[in-house]
DNA sequence: CCTACCGATCGGTAGG
DNA sequence: CCTACCGATCGGTAGG
């Protein structure tokens, strides 16, 4: 009984991640997504709140694979500056990888979060842009990086990494290991001979 | 007479920039718009034929900015590849500044065209991008740039040019020149010391 | 450029 | 998990 909810609940999870991915958050409809997973509109209230309570699960999910995957990478004092944010880069894309739907709905509809979640989220992606910026900051003043403004090239660093999501296919395309080893190779040692 | 009607018309359209930049283009109504721009909801009408046609109107008059500044540069015989890649992220970043709220629009609600206007996006947006990717092609024929795959190389550059309309703040921020400077910095020599 | 209004659809609730 | 249904709002039209 218990395990039937979970899994009806993942499902509409799963297919709103889609519907929102391609359509938007606004622009998909409840009616839209209770038609997806087979069941009518009103039934999905027994599983989430509110539309936004399906999009906040979507979003803070995500939030969670990010610094799951992070913070282990971020603590690890016997590491030099420079496998750390080459870890760092490569758990950040092998989390877009797993969860490209979600992803895309992370990056693109949390604007539609309401208040009390918009704040959160921000706070928490905030955090997460610590670790990136603390990592090249140490990394620059051991002099393994070029003298540069810290927080433009971790704005740099999470523009390539981040536009991923708009165009990455995981069945298609290379997979996440060699294309975080490309995205290293490019923003570490530049495109010029 | 005619240029109250172009000035309303261009008033609309800016406002509605801003309003499908801050919610979306699906979750902005006619209403809304219509009272940012101090008419009836109706009166837009007379403007516009549909919703859609005020998407249309901003996405394709940005689409128009990029090729008319990017052009010129690509066509030019006499400068090298090195030059001219240089020229063409300065050239792009100097649109993206010069139209921010728009420029947001074009990259995020291109979703919600119908069907020949998205094909048409797709296609313009394919023979922009043919533009970046002939340049560093060359590029790495002569041997100025590493050996890479253009495409990927070229996607990364994208990216990272792109994502700036995401935190860009003309206003308040370095000045377009010199936030491009940065960015082929980056992109050219990387972060590596 | 406005008033008056349309059919359609929205997110969500009641009650079972 | 469903049927029946709510008030609100949507994009857009008619007619002036």
């Amino acid at each position: 009984m218990i395990a039937e909810q979970v899994s009806t609940k993942t499902l509409i999870k799963q297919r709103a991640a889609v519907l929102f991915r391609d359509n938007g958050f606004p622009a998909t409809s409840m009616r839209q997504l209770a038609k997806e997973v087979g069941l009518e509109a009103p039934s999905i209230y027994s599983h989430f709140r509110s539309k936004e309570e399906i999009l906040k699960t979507i979003v803070f999910e995500v939030a969670g694979q990010f610094f799951k995957t992070a913070l282990p990478i971020y603590e690890d004092v016997s590491v030099s500056s420079l496998t750390k944010l080459t870890l760092l880069v490569h758990s950040h894309i092998q989390v877009i990888a797993d969860n490209i739907d979600s992803v895309a709905v992370f990056f693109h509809d949390w604007r539609h979060l309401d208040k009390p979640n918009l704040d959160n989220f921000k706070h928490q992606r905030h955090q997460y842009e610590k670790i990136f910026l603390d990592t090249i900051q140490k990394g620059i003043s051991e002099g393994v990086f070029r003298e540069a403004d810290t927080k433009f090239v971790a704005l740099t660093l999470f523009s390539t990494m981040n536009w991923t999501y708009e165009w990455y296919n995981p069945s298609k395309n290379i997979d996440p290991k060699h294309l975080a080893d490309n995205l290293c190779d490019v923003i570490l040692k530049g495109i010029l001979k």
